[in-house]
DNA sequence: GATATAAATGTCACAAGTGTCACATTTTTT
DNA sequence: AAAAAATGTGACACTTGTGACATTTATATC
């Protein structure tokens, strides 16, 4: 299949079940970002614009534009840790991907984007805290953290004042982790 | 990566998301400044004249052809040794960043994709040859890796099997380093 | 709750730009 | 030198931009 990065006018009035003339006036007004071929200035839509517009707006996004599968990031530099955790969140159906130190956890954040990471407080060469408000202080704000440790419940409502969306104590329960999970992601959905 | 100076048609369509039709029409129509090769006059574009019409007519440039700084990400966990070295890489006249630990070199390395980074073996919390390895691992084939060390010869000569492109002795000479950090993003611009 | 007013959207027709297709020819690659 | 890929061209179908006007929707006012 052909993906295309750029939208017509005409496309933009299909996936909105709109007039074109009422796509059209949307470019003209602002609402969306556009730019016009040299011939007779016809419309041009990057896609980015486009999603960017309907979620100004809550316009539902069409299902082509959808953001693929759902990630998540494994950060834990306990291998074995790691892999029973990735077993459930494959039996939930999601995308995963396992780090074990910071570099890789830094590189993999930006380049699997993941919606939802899910970090161990506790590695020996690497502060969980750090990793966290760095987290946030890099813009990553629509990623959801999901904290995993067993330092007591000190340490994971402090991980939660630093922008942890969720913290549970280490070992979990299978089941209210997946609960969590889905929660977490089903929430990003929602806004 | 080919860097090429003309361009043909088809990769203006391609690049405007348009037919090869619409791209030649543009042509023929003087949009866009192109010349015709002797045999059945094949147009070819030149990449200044490309982006003059890009700019004309305010559609977006292509990642390929913007013009951007050139980036260098240094990774030391000592922020006065960093601020050193980024003094004289701002008498150089390049942009750059400065990371102290393994979590935001990885997500600098992918954020800022910086065309080098000068990285430091010797660091307590993370271990410099398996960051070297990782960035290899990860693609970033282009971006080029200079390591400073004082870890004695032997180290600096791992790194270099590791896929660093140069190694330098800790202390370096200012008029060494700089020499190195030119020579080695000019490789990088001459194809 | 009903009415008035403004703003946004839909409809229509026409002119002009763009896409598609087939084929001959040129460039590029092997 | 031969084969593969890309290009230019014409004809024709389709899409788009535009203006004018009808209709619907939202907001304010009574």
């Amino acid at each position: 299949m052909k993906q295309r990065k750029v939208l017509t006018s005409g496309e933009i009035a299909k996936y909105c079940d709109v007039t074109l003339r009422t796509a059209i006036r949307w470019i003209e007004r602002g609402h969306l970002k556009a730019y016009k071929l040299p011939g007779r200035g016809n419309n041009r839509i990057q896609v980015a614009d486009f999603i960017d517009f309907l979620k100004e707006n809550k316009m539902p996004i069409p299902e082509k534009f959808q953001e693929q599968n759902t990630r998540i990031l494994i950060v834990d530099d306990d291998l074995s840790v790691a892999k029973a955790l990735s077993r459930i969140i494959r039996s939930l159906g999601y995308e995963y991907k396992i780090v074990t130190d910071g570099f890789q956890a830094g590189l993999e954040l930006a380049k699997f984007n993941p919606q939802l990471i899910t970090l161990d407080l506790m590695m020996p060469k690497m502060n969980g805290f750090e990793v966290l408000s760095y987290i946030r202080q890099s813009g990553f704000t629509a990623t959801k953290v999901l904290v995993l440790s067993s330092a007591g419940n000190e340490a994971l409502e402090k991980a939660k004042t630093l922008g942890a969306d969720a913290a549970l104590d280490k070992p979990y329960d299978n089941n209210e982790i997946k609960e969590v999970i889905q929660r977490l992601l089903g929430d990003g959905n929602s806004d």
